[in-house]
DNA sequence: GGAAACGTTCAGCCATGGCTGAGCTACGTT
DNA sequence: AACGTAGCTCAGCCATGGCTGAACGTTTCC
């Protein structure tokens, strides 16, 4: 499925080109599982994964990861029992949690107070930031900028916020991801079948006409003056591009 | 905190510092014991948790904790014995109670004698406040401010009040409960999801919409005029933002 | 014991955002 | 230069989210 299309060899995102960090995925359903773990060894992390609770505990024992990507519902037990599990071998071991969208689910209500939670049907993009905010929580890495520059572009994670030299700009959430995305990505072409990928939840259905209007969008808000930022590679994607070195 | 400046962002106080204090958490219902120390880390305090007054006093003991977070119903002993046994150790060490909300009032008798408590069930908030004015107290970190101050907004937590340009504004518990957590995290985005878990009881079983509620009474109390200082920000959250970055 | 304040829910309205399809423009290939 | 294709933009529809006022129950305080 959506795995298929982003079949592309330099998907690193990584700030680092060597492992950043050492995960394990719990998941009952293999293509989750496998979106997952693509992705984020794409993104320069050393991934294992579990189909169960039983897999889930075995493996974090062996391999100790720095954290834990757990669906909350497994088929052998509960999420919450395996993470108390995996709390108990190790005091501090941060866990992302994947959850229905259900809304009505009363457990939920604890998980927002974990380390933190998606819910499905998720973005990678989501996943990632995740991901990336717990660990610079947990291991302190407290100057891994949570504000990212491009020319005079300026994007804010936590306070979900864009200047474009100076003045804030308003985006819709759409919009704000794929920036982001953009951002993270600085001077990588990304075809659309790949923004696609990571910017939209992964049960979308639709076809790469969204990419090339919210661009489109995108551009009109953020992209107006020369030197443009966002360049169209035809038939290939697009690269944001840091000015000058072009 | 001089250090996060440099993250840009953060307007200190909040959530990424670097610990804070050490904190003893006893409680015996695992979930509870959890919640807060999930969040009690969250909030940069080093957390350690003890499920009986045995345990409690053993790590006490190893860690000299800044401060105890302590349940006063415990299986083995009776929190008040757990605290006399800490005070035997360390003529100072502050308390923070946990207690039923049921009144009986010899147990209050002996609450007198904590330096604070907190009925259950609490919010996070409640608890935070309580944690953070004992440790102002006890060891004179007068530099905390407990005044906060965002655009013409001043919110004072000793006096319980709050200005809007000068003029004292009344806010029901809750308002004031959740306008406090918005400057505690003036600058970053607040889902509703947490603020209902901050804000709000962790037994309340009501959805978001009480949240769009109360927000709704907060900017009528306390932001009528330009320049707005809260924002929402559809599908995602709010923001109480200082004026001029706007 | 009564009145006021407070907390919660709900329903209706309005605004925003997401997606699509169609027409148009720009590109670049021959 | 001309054709075909890829990309851009816009308008419009639909779904969702958010805001508010009203109603109801509960607590608190005289």
């Amino acid at each position: 499925m959506a795995e298929l299309r982003s079949s592309g060899v330099s998907e690193s995102q990584g700030v680092l080109d060597r492992v950043e960090a050492r995960l394990l995925v719990v998941d009952d359903e293999p293509n989750i599982r496998e979106l997952l773990s693509a992705s984020l060894r794409m993104s320069g992390f050393e991934v294992v994964t579990a189909a169960d609770g039983r897999e889930a505990v075995h493996f974090a024992e062996r391999i100790r990861p720095d954290l834990v990507v757990l669906d909350v519902m497994l088929p052998d037990m509960d999420g919450f029992a395996v993470a108390g599990r995996l709390r108990e071998m190790s005091e501090q071991m941060p866990v992302v949690f994947l959850t229905a969208r259900d809304g009505t689910d009363d457990k939920v209500a604890g998980l927002r107070l974990a380390d933190d939670y998606v819910t499905k049907p998720f973005s990678l993009e989501e996943v990632l930031a995740r991901i990336r905010a717990v660990l610079r929580r947990t291991r302190g890495d407290l100057d891994l900028p949570t504000r990212l520059q491009v020319g005079d572009l300026e994007l804010d994670e936590e306070a979900h916020q864009v200047w474009r030299s100076g003045v804030a700009v308003r985006l819709s959430p759409t919009e704000f991801k794929l920036l982001h995305y953009f951002m993270v990505n600085t001077g990588r072409v990304l075809s659309k079948a790949q923004i696609l990928d990571h910017v939209w939840n992964y049960d979308f259905g639709g076809d790469a006409g969204v990419v090339e209007s919210y661009v489109s969008y995108l551009r009109r808000k953020v992209d107006t003056a020369e030197p443009r930022l966002i360049h169209t590679l035809r038939g290939v994607g697009y690269v944001l591009r840091q000015p000058h070195s072009d």
